[in-house]
DNA sequence: CTTTTATTTCCATTTCTCTAGAATATTAGA
DNA sequence: TCTAATATTCTAGAGAAATGGAAATAAAAG
């Protein structure tokens, strides 16, 4: 992930109302939620939603698909851990000893596993 | 962390000239770098650089130390840490079998584990 | 093909954010 | 104390983002 990405995707969630969205399909897992399920859960207008959707897409944090006339919605998870490994990324000038974010390593190792995969 | 600490800190990462301060200064470690430094670093005028340096310290992501004549800011990595925790937190449910985001049991347990330290 | 339901796009309004020059503060050294 | 160096606050203008009602679109059911 570049930086143009990861701004992009930072402004997206940095957004009370598409935060709480993202957060509810982050817990909601691979299955995702309706829109109309969403608009109700979080008592937002059609359009508001909607709006906030589209940043949500436009930044690769969530995709949606059509099911019959509703539209599921999924948090993207890969997206999100290339978010996370670009944020720590090379911390502490890349010195393993220094382990500001203990985050840094165990992530790194695993977003290359899945990679090579 | 609750949703509005995390909202500010996304909103002040979601800024293409504070995510590079940003990463600069995680880059930096704990050693830190001095704002003229910065400022040369990424050619910014003071005032712009003055400004987002504001904004990143009223999230909680760096903190700033007079030294002579000099500021040296540094990144807070504990409140990085907590971010990322609740970026993740609870995904898909809780269940761990989902394991949608890698990160977020290893980074869940380091969290407590220095959280009790 | 018409209606119902779900969602999006259009639009105008309001509000917030970014930028950087100029002025101000703070510190150190001569 | 006076000056140079470093950084912040003040300020205003330009631009971008958020909101939500109304209209449009899309899909399925009757």
């Amino acid at each position: 992930m570049e930086i143009k990405d990861a701004t992009l995707a930072l402004a997206a969630l940095g957004q009370a109302t598409r935060l709480s969205v993202f957060r509810l399909l982050v817990e909601a897992g691979p299955e995702g939620r309706m829109a109309g399920d969403i608009a109700d859960a979080l008592s937002l207008p059609g359009a508001t939603l909607s709006f906030h959707l589209k940043e949500l897409s436009a930044a690769g944090l969530i995709q949606g698909e059509q099911r019959g006339r509703f539209i599921c919605y999924r948090a993207d998870f890969e997206t999100m851990n290339e978010l996370i490994t670009f944020l720590t990324r090379n911390c502490c000038g890349g010195q393993p000893d220094a382990a500001c974010l203990p985050a840094t390593k165990k992530v790194a190792e695993k977003a290359t596993k899945r990679a090579r995969a």
